[in-house]
DNA sequence: CTTGACCTGTGAGTTACTCAAAGGTTTAAG
DNA sequence: CTTAAACCTTTGAGTAACTCACAGGTCAAG
């Protein structure tokens, strides 16, 4: 099977795939004519990756497991190591779309009842500058806030 | 002020007013030992591009409605027309963040009672294979959910 | 044998930073 | 006056996980 088989097999981009090769996280052989050649195992490899990437694990902690179970290790203890960090950003992460969605949302709402601002020099934009919806500031709390 | 004192008065890292500086968000002038140098217009603009970003705008949206501040034009018609979109991603963004924590949620719970899996060479992790978490396959709802 | 459709790997680009390195400026000591 | 340390600067490169563009290779039909 080549490149485009199994994107279409997998349901994903083919340059999804090829990203992967080039990374190293999957390793097929070459075919005569010199494409990438993927068998069973490559495929079931695949298909490991697309699940444990959905379950929110990064590319590089999926090479870390691949490489514990080709080295005939237990994968299982760096799995269960892995996904509490993980899923402690994932929160973090979702709590802080939480907060932009209401900021974004408590914006518009105002902004429904303002006019267009001409411009004077004195500001750039009062719809922005003005929004009473900005993060609490002198708090250090944008240090942490990171966007992704 | 030069770099470090405004990212002090903002609560911004340094490095980041040097890279809205590089692209352009920014434009100081020199000092006489060729440091940048920012007046309180360039003060007030950092401000209106923190506080912007924090409304969820891309620095291209900032830039955008900058030009046209600049231009003389109004930005507010900008804005209105961009925070549609981008309130849209934002949504979009939060509701894969929540199915993300969910499915990590129900994989640690269901993890809890299951024991470490030796290797096998039938597959790889079933901790993860095994998981009944995973995205509704062959749904097409894999080549919409991007990463970010 | 050539045309054309299709497929390939690789370089470069994306976002919004962040870090490291090389070097200039300023202040204090000798 | 010089030299060293402390501090600050700009700029190049790196990050995650792709995605796109491109030059070129493969393969079947005519």
């Amino acid at each position: 099977m080549r490149v485009l088989e199994l994107a279409r097999r997998e349901q994903v981009n083919a340059n999804t795939i090829r990203h992967y090769v080039r990374i190293g996280l999957l390793k097929p052989g070459k075919d005569d004519s010199g494409y990438h050649h993927f068998t069973a195992a490559e495929h079931k490899r695949l298909r490991f990756i697309l699940q444990a990437r959905d379950l929110g694990f990064t590319l590089e902690d999926i090479q870390t497991m691949l490489q514990a179970a080709e080295q005939g290790e237990s994968p299982c203890p760096t799995v269960r190591q892995l996904i509490e960090p993980r899923l402690s950003e994932a929160r973090a992460r979702l709590a802080a779309m939480q907060a932009l969605v209401e900021r974004m949302e408590r914006a518009v709402e105002q902004w429904a009842e303002q006019p267009d601002c001409v411009p004077c020099g004195e500001h750039i934009c009062h719809l922005i500058e003005g929004a009473d919806v900005h993060l609490s500031e002198r708090c250090g709390s944008r240090g942490e806030s990171q966007h992704d």
